[in-house]
RNA sequence: GGGUCGCUAGCUCAAUGGUAGAGCUGCGGACUUUUAAUCCGUAGGUUGCGGGUUCGAGCCCCGCGCGACCCA
């Protein structure tokens, strides 16, 4: 085809397969037909057509006059016939052929002149099964339904890693597992929603955007409010929030939503990361491990038909049946050898840190220390979900004291992998030592504790209502995510935060 | 924060300090049952960015950016 009279100038620095296709759209525009119709007459879906016709014989002609529409995924000519593979959103695939016989020689040529692989096709004609056996839509007519205009990748090289994440788009395009896993997603956190809605839990939303923050020990991103004239923090937990509405008497309320701390990211950590936290009147934290227990459980069956659950390197983990609950301060002393209790010493313990090779941060206050022991020489031998239970005194300002244990609270954090998926508190509920931890607190954060939490007057007047006995969680849900599959945690948020690309 | 490795065509990757290449993709052509077709022909590059050494740098040196892994 001579066309070079009706190429238009284009750009020159873009590559030459974009400049190839952007002279497709504007010949398809030109000569009348759209390379971007406001849509396209589609009678069936894809995964319709798979779904009544299971069995073709080979060489079936149906006399079912379809339309359809797909991305193209896979096109082949042969001369006077050509194959293309769409596909659905929902994965579903099928092949469409264009004979020269039964679409004409004009659309033909058309077809293998315009359409690339990547656009979206729309295709009507007869369901057919092919000499193959392929069940297939033999064309009486085709559309372009969206032009692509950058080419796909080699769909049997794998995307390099730093791909997938900059551009998930093509991401999940070109790899099933990428489609699969954000699906995956989609049903752990409906799974979660149903699990507590079940249990009567109300869903709220807290704010966001925050005078103050608080609920947890991390660095916030600082922002503000122009029509306020007025500082503001992005969230790091919502708890301050949710324990104001159990003030008010929604006496269990849970919601799932995004916080966000201003740290480093890795492999398990993302600047904003997806939390569920929950509160139940008249629970203790043994009641809220229970509910974890069972939301994680549920949520497995949900995800993978079976507590069973097998990630995506084909490894199985079985998360069903109880969970072993391990109390802190003895499991440090048997691991280190001597014993470690709340009444050790700072002294000691930075000497026991220092003789594990931990670097000791000098404005640690002694439960950090006791925690990071923990972490060394505990935490690692974990097999299969673990309850860590009874924590420090001064690093869970917001857990009210031990019942009979001294020197620690009611608090566990439970791990799976290797990573700490959710933590349970019984509430601090009485407002006088809530103001005393607060302020400490206050004092840490004056020394330079930037993850120290500040004195929120307006959260304590709340508790000096009343806040009924309660028990709460958080859980990480991009880590149930990656408990459930194996992932990590760029992995199970669709579009995680990424430098930018130089430009 | 420290260390190691990487960044080259649309994608995945080669290239002793001496002419930047391959496969797939693309484009032109042949082929009416292809499934990563086959065959013929052909195009495609600011080697992440900026300096330096050198007759000569994708390669060596310095700085920066982005990423991966390991360590703390």
């Amino acid at each position: 085809m001579s066309t070079d009279e009706t190429i238009e100038p284009l750009e020159d620095d873009l590559p030459e397969q974009m400049r190839i296709r952007q002279d497709k759209r504007a010949r398809l525009i030109e000569s009348g037909k759209a390379a971007y119709p406001v849509t396209v007459p589609v009678t069936h879906t894809i995964g319709d057509i798979r779904a009544s016709h299971p069995d073709l014989v080979a060489g079936t002609e149906t006399g079912e006059i379809v339309g359809i529409a797909g991305r193209v995924m896979f096109v082949r000519n042969t001369g006077r016939l050509a194959f293309v593979l769409l596909r659905a959103g929902d994965g579903a695939e099928i092949q469409g052929m264009l004979s020269e016989a039964v679409v004409g020689s004009e659309a033909l040529e058309d077809f293998k002149h315009f359409v690339d692989i990547g656009d979206h096709l729309y295709l009507h004609g007869e369901v057919i099964s092919s000499k193959r056996g392929e069940l297939s839509v033999m064309a009486d007519e085709w559309q372009m339904a969206a032009k692509a205009l950058r080419p796909l990748p080699v769909a049997h090289k794998p995307l390099s890693e730093e791909s997938r994440v900059r551009q998930r788009y093509v991401d999940l395009i070109m790899r099933p597992e990428a489609r699969a896993n954000a699906r995956t997603r989609v049903w752990a956190v409906a799974s979660l929603r149903s699990s507590l809605m079940d249990r009567g839990f109300l869903e709220v939303e807290t704010p966001m955007l925050q005078t103050m923050h608080g609920g947890a020990s991390a660095r916030p991103f600082v922002t503000r409010s122009n029509a306020f004239d007025l500082e503001l923090f992005m969230r790091i937990a919502p708890e301050l929030f949710l324990k104001r509405a159990v003030v008010g008497g929604l006496d269990s309320v849970f919601e799932i939503n995004r916080n966000f701390r201003n740290e480093g990211s890795d492999s398990s950590h993302s600047p904003e990361f997806a939390m569920l936290e929950a509160y139940l009147a008249y629970a203790d934290y043994h009641d809220m491990a229970r509910l974890t227990r069972e939301l994680i459980q549920e949520s497995a069956i949900a995800v993978c038909g079976s507590t069973k659950v097998t990630h995506f390197d084909g490894s199985e983990h079985e998360l069903g049946g109880e969970w072993p609950m391990v109390s802190m301060y003895p499991a440090i002393s048997a691991a280190v050898g001597s014993e470690v209790s709340p009444a050790t010493s700072r002294a000691e313990l930075v000497t026991l840190c220092k003789a594990a090779g931990i670097s000791v941060d000098p404005l640690a206050v002694a439960g950090k220390l006791t925690e990071e022991l923990f972490e060394h020489h505990v935490a690692p031998n974990f097999e299969g979900p673990t309850f860590v239970m009874d924590f420090p005194v001064d690093t869970s300002p917001l857990v009210k004291n031990h019942r009979s244990i001294p020197g620690v609270v009611e608090k566990w954090d439970l791990y799976i992998d290797g990573f700490e998926l959710a933590t349970g508190y019984s509430e601090l509920n009485d407002p006088v030592i809530q103001r005393e931890r607060l302020i400490e607190q206050s004092r840490l954060g004056e020394r330079g504790d930037v993850e120290a939490m500040r004195l929120d007057e307006d959260f304590l007047r709340a508790l000096e209502h009343g806040m009924p006995p309660l028990g709460g969680i958080g859980m990480g849900v991009d880590r149930l995510l990656m408990a459930l599959t194996g992932l990590g945690i760029r992995e199970t948020i669709l579009f995680p935060l990424v430098k930018p690309e130089q430009r």
